[in-house]
DNA sequence: GTGAAAGCGCTAACAG
DNA sequence: CTGTTAGCGCTTTCAC
């Protein structure tokens, strides 16, 4: 790989001249002959900085590490996309980690940071054990903005509006008439799952239903959670007309698990879901789903790192604006009177 | 953060005697004591090397770049855990990245190469137009293994037995009876459908069943790609009893379009599909699948790459063992006699 | 056994 | 306008 050493050989001028005019900085005062010089030397020896000389020198690398529990997870896409788009405005890249990643020596997060490999990071704590270690780092005040999670005592977060979104498909159902209407929740120490529950009580309440402890699961997002919410319900003595199910993998889980036992949706039971994706298109009946606004929360988050960095501002957030959004499709009817 | 330097005043010693002891340099020749000295100091400062000084002098980051279309599609989960652990046990890193990034600008793996933020990659070229530029790296030798893909005239890829997992998938539908076996398979130009195809082709010709091109699709392997191959099946004179779709996202979608006409799969249609993953056990009814070993393909990339990057040999890999494994669920049943 | 010193590629302050 | 120079944190050769 050619350096700029290299360039400047080729181009008879000294190696700060030829890093000036390369970085664009300000006070490049330079002839318009010798830019063109440097710029056509860098050219013909396919000149790209080297990374490293340049993160070593400056202590920043523009990277920003995005850590999420499972990076194959449909739900995640635009969220990088959202991560990246806001990055790439703002001169830095993303560079995508697991955090499901619990084996000894995997504490990927202190790693990532401690050895400057980013200069700061979004980060999604899964909803078992934070990671060993996640306190320090926080504590560090080191620039860390978590997604969808919560730490205690930690200022800096972007989350999703759960709240309205958990509402907005109860409301839904209540909209069509349904009264006795389950919700099958994420975990119960869970940020996201604390939230939703809120948002369904308030729906029902609201339309004057009387909320009713019995009536809420807490298995978690996976289709096998999903598979065992339904088996639940089915357990139950008296079957309720509809669910909210939390989160669109555990739908689709449940929705298999429901046709397997013969369990008609919508016609039998409604089902709507906290989340979309391709797949929710794709099961059958389609399902109804709550849109989540991903892509604005990775930029949101992003933008907030990046604040932090450069300002040392930090801030918890919100995402209302874009709201989440009611995607009806086939899942749910309206209450058979 | 702290560097070489504060280690070695707390420990008192100099520089190049902590950095021996700390990376356990075979030429360590340090006394017991001083050896003590330096590591509590190093776990007293919380020393972590940094990663540009050491990239920077030794020219070598330890990473690999692990670049595939769509890093959300659920398939690729067990490719990356098997990249990961490659890479793990020889102290190495795998960074993720996507080449469906056509925007300008976007040529992610140039960059990585280029400015020295990888040592090598692993990429699967999608199946549309390769990235401009690819081909010029290929030729420059740089350390890239290909996956599932193929350029012209490169060397060094690894893939999965497609045909043998395409033949295998056919194979379960003609001993189950059927004679009129569709495949909905991929692009025409892409690498794996070609091969898919081959596979599928000689089930058919092995089991004395004539080879009919109209009773091949090749539409692609998304959800919608697999929607519009059932529409093309409802179109035909005559309607096959059973269809292999090349990819499980494909058959994902072609379920949901078949319940949407009123098609019963497996009574009127058994669909077998390559690939397998969380979803495919989540339609009504549960694919039957065959799962390819995409946790071997990530690990024998990375030791691929790795061997390039250290010894210069590059070689061209299928993946035969473990081999391709049907699965049989509910989406398949005997030819109606 | 241990330390001094050079240099990887880059940026920026300073000199001319 | 342009060049010289110091130094970021680290590894490694060489000298003691």
């Amino acid at each position: 790989m050619a350096t700029l050493g290299d360039v400047a050989a080729r181009a008879g001028v000294s190696i700060s001249a030829v890093s000036r005019v390369l970085s664009n900085h300000p006070s490049a005062r330079v002839s318009e002959a010798t830019r063109v010089r440097i710029v056509d030397a860098a050219r013909d020896l396919q000149y790209r900085p080297n990374f490293a000389g340049r993160a070593l020198k400056s202590a920043r690398t523009q990277v920003i590490g995005l850590v999420v529990p499972d990076l194959t997870n449909a739900l995640f896409t635009e969220l990088m996309h959202g991560a990246e788009d806001e990055a790439r405005a703002c001169d830095y890249t993303v560079l995508l980690g697991r955090s499901d990643d619990v084996r000894p020596g995997g504490e990927v997060i202190e790693r990532l940071i401690g050895e400057g490999r980013v200069d700061g990071m979004v980060v999604q704590v899964g909803d078992g054990v934070p990671p060993a270690g996640l306190g320090d780092l926080l504590a560090s005040n080191a620039p860390i903005v978590l997604i969808n999670s919560a730490y205690p005592g930690h200022v800096g977060s972007v989350a999703l509006d759960d709240e309205t979104g958990a509402r907005l498909a109860t409301q839904h159902l209540v909209d069509l008439g349904h009264r006795d209407i389950v919700l099958a929740n994420g975990l119960p120490r869970s940020f996201t799952a604390k939230r939703r529950r809120v948002g369904y009580q308030r729906a029902l309440t609201d339309a004057g239903i009387a909320v009713d402890r019995t009536r809420e699961l807490r298995l978690g997002y996976t289709a096998a959670n999903g598979r065992a919410a339904l088996r639940r319900l089915l357990a139950l003595e008296v079957r309720p007309s509809a669910v909210v199910v939390a989160n669109v993998n555990a739908a689709v889980g449940l929705l298999a698990e429901a046709r397997a036992h013969g369990i008609r949706v919508p016609d039998d039971l409604s089902v709507v879901c906290v989340h979309d994706s391709w797949t929710a298109e794709n099961t059958w009946p389609p399902l109804t789903a709550v849109k989540m606004q991903f892509y604005a929360m990775g930029r949101t988050a992003v933008r907030g790192v990046i604040a932090r960095i450069e300002t040392g501002a930090m801030v918890d957030e919100v995402i209302t604006d874009p709201a989440p959004e009611l995607i009806v499709r086939e899942s749910t009817a309206p209450y058979p009177s």
